[in-house]
DNA sequence: GCATTGAATGTAAACGCTTAAACGGGAGGA
DNA sequence: TCCTCCCGTTTAAGCGTTTACATTCAATGC
């Protein structure tokens, strides 16, 4: 019996009627044990493999899990998406489910392309990246009850929804301490402008570490630049380093920011870490190479990743659990940008 | 009329047949155009949105395209999955496709996993990346007539299948008469042990240019490692480094390589491109990080893949076309890790 | 005035699977 | 011998589209 490709030819080399023939493969109990041994010897020799199209149907469920590919400028900077991507796929497929991945055509929304890849039924539910501080994807996607995980939070994070977050605000606190017990007192904080809920958690986190350690010498001086403008943020960091009492210590929101400080400093004649320290966020590859090596924090997004897949799964298959929120730590990478505190701080 | 979900309800709404609304919605011409018009219309308002199940299943196609992730160790370097993904996301959506990613489970071959994707219909073809010299993918694939594009090729290429590759035979021949101009005579090629088709061309490339410049001085000294073995690539690297009449200018096979090399000879206090010039390709992103900067070459991975997603678009749609072969040339990247032969080339 | 045509729409049969409900037939009890 | 029950299996009705073929009806030709 080879190359049955329907559950009918199948079927009509084993004299049994499809019905049993799906319920044996499904391994229903009510089917007796030899036909079902029978049934599924006879599927392997015959290489059948269920149709998806007839089984969405019938199920009324796709068995696929959906994302949007968030729209880029012409440069990728990072491994974000890869990692994010082969992580995912890997927690996806321990659970027996597929990703589907959708693009936004120009001039669509990311939601436009979320909403009609639910209601087409090409996705049981959906995995979401880098939330903004409101958003109105998790709006929708709560309101219309599709199953989803977020990688990242709300400001206003009111349990009501699936999330897997880095503790940025941890790491933050983390980063000060080393570098307040090296004598660091001078800080400073290059973030975006973008209303990142991460870019809020992780200058909370610093701040009140600052706060807390009750220090009144510590001093933070705090530069923003948007997200995507290369000038722009040159000249923040330039104001960063320009400045009269110019920071010991500098934390960048991720390290794409701490690579630009790291250029900076070392054009501007001040050595790292003698001169100033430097603390990233994200462990990217080049983090390694930019000499002297940059101290970062890596968030592990392919754990992470998979960890979602897990969740989403979980989540499209007991709807009625109540809404996971999982916090991962971060760890600290330490390479060579951080030091002592130069001993003259002049000023 | 508002919420339609099935064509059914459009067409009771409409007091029409669903054959006839179907048709209206493909835009055919049988139907009037009022109807047409009005059809879209109450679709449009009652924000329906066709069901991918019954579409597949009575069309008998998914209108997806699939890829299969490669699987990988702990470590993941490159930015390649990230861009690639993005360009053929971008590729597909200009053409009305989707992109299904399949990773392959635990001690599951990938091939394995390409030939459910496509046999449960999950989708109508399928790309390959990585290709290898002799490539059990390609065999299976070109055998069993799924149409599919592969990036890169196989060593023996008979025009058989659809491919776009990078001409690295190309670019290594631009290094070489680059390196050639700026005095170079030892030549070192830093290469891996994996039998891939783009090591072989781009070596071959290599050697064929040194063949034809006719001068006899030119000596070519080649080392190979494992692909992933981190202490056999130090070990290949400080064997090029350590011979007596070391190389002037070393090729690595990939960015990945040439920074390593580049590791070692600061380590060995060498300096670049002083005494020794490097010249990867791949131009990751820590390339441009790592001083003084590796000179290399950018395959515009992200343009590559938006081409083959239309590729296999195309082919999906017009399975008599002949095959397609299209050879794209990488840029090069002049940084700083390539210059002047030292004056002295002791030996 | 009747047959013929063609435009516009409808009917119904797929497509391949799942599953509620019905069925057949043997074992066990009366 | 008949009835009941349960186990294993089948029947049949979907799921939401598409599309070959049938139908209707008005306009045209003779």
């Amino acid at each position: 019996m080879s190359r049955a490709r329907t559950l009918r030819d199948l079927a009509e080399g084993l004299n049994l009627s499809t019905a049993t023939v799906s319920r044996a493969l499904a391994g229903d109990e009510a089917i007796a044990v030899t036909t079902r041994q029978r049934v599924t010897e006879a599927a392997r020799s015959a290489g059948y493999v269920p149709n998806i199209a007839g089984r969405m149907l019938a199920r009324g469920r796709s068995g696929f899990v959906g994302m949007v590919l968030p729209v880029r400028g012409p440069a990728l900077v990072d491994s974000f998406l890869g990692e994010f991507v082969t992580g995912l796929g890997e927690g996806l497929v321990e659970r027996g489910s597929d990703l589907i991945l959708a693009t936004a055509a120009e001039g669509k929304s990311e939601l436009a392309v979320l909403q009609h890849l639910v209601a087409s039924g090409r996705a049981d539910g959906v995995v979401l990246t880098r939330i903004a501080e409101a958003d109105e994807r998790v709006d929708y996607l709560r309101e219309s009850r599709v199953p989803f995980v977020a990688h990242g939070r709300l400001l206003d994070d009111d349990q009501s929804y699936n999330w897997l977050d880095t503790d940025g605000a941890h790491a933050f606190r983390q980063a000060f301490e080393m570098l307040y017990a090296l004598g660091h007192r001078r800080f400073g904080l290059l973030t975006i402008t973008e209303p990142m809920t991460f870019r809020h958690l992780r200058q909370e986190g610093l701040m009140a570490a600052i706060r807390e350690c009750g220090d009144p010498q510590v001093t933070l001086d705090v530069v923003t630049a948007p997200r995507f403008d290369q000038p722009a943020r040159q000249a923040a960091v330039a104001r960063l380093l320009a400045d009269g009492s110019r920071p010991t210590a500098i934390l960048a929101l991720f390290d794409e920011l701490a690579l630009t400080v790291m250029e900076a400093a070392m054009r501007a004649g001040l050595t790292i870490p003698g001169d100033l320290s430097v603390i990233g966020f994200d462990n990217v590859p080049a983090a390694a190479y930019a000499p002297p090596g940059l101290t970062t924090f890596d968030a592990e997004i392919r754990k992470a990743a998979r960890e979602i897949g897990h969740l989403l799964v979980d989540t499209i298959e007991s709807s009625d659990a109540p809404p996971a929120r999982r916090l991962m730590c971060p760890r600290l990478v330490a390479r060579g940008s951080h030091g002592a505190a130069p001993a003259t701080t002049g000023g």
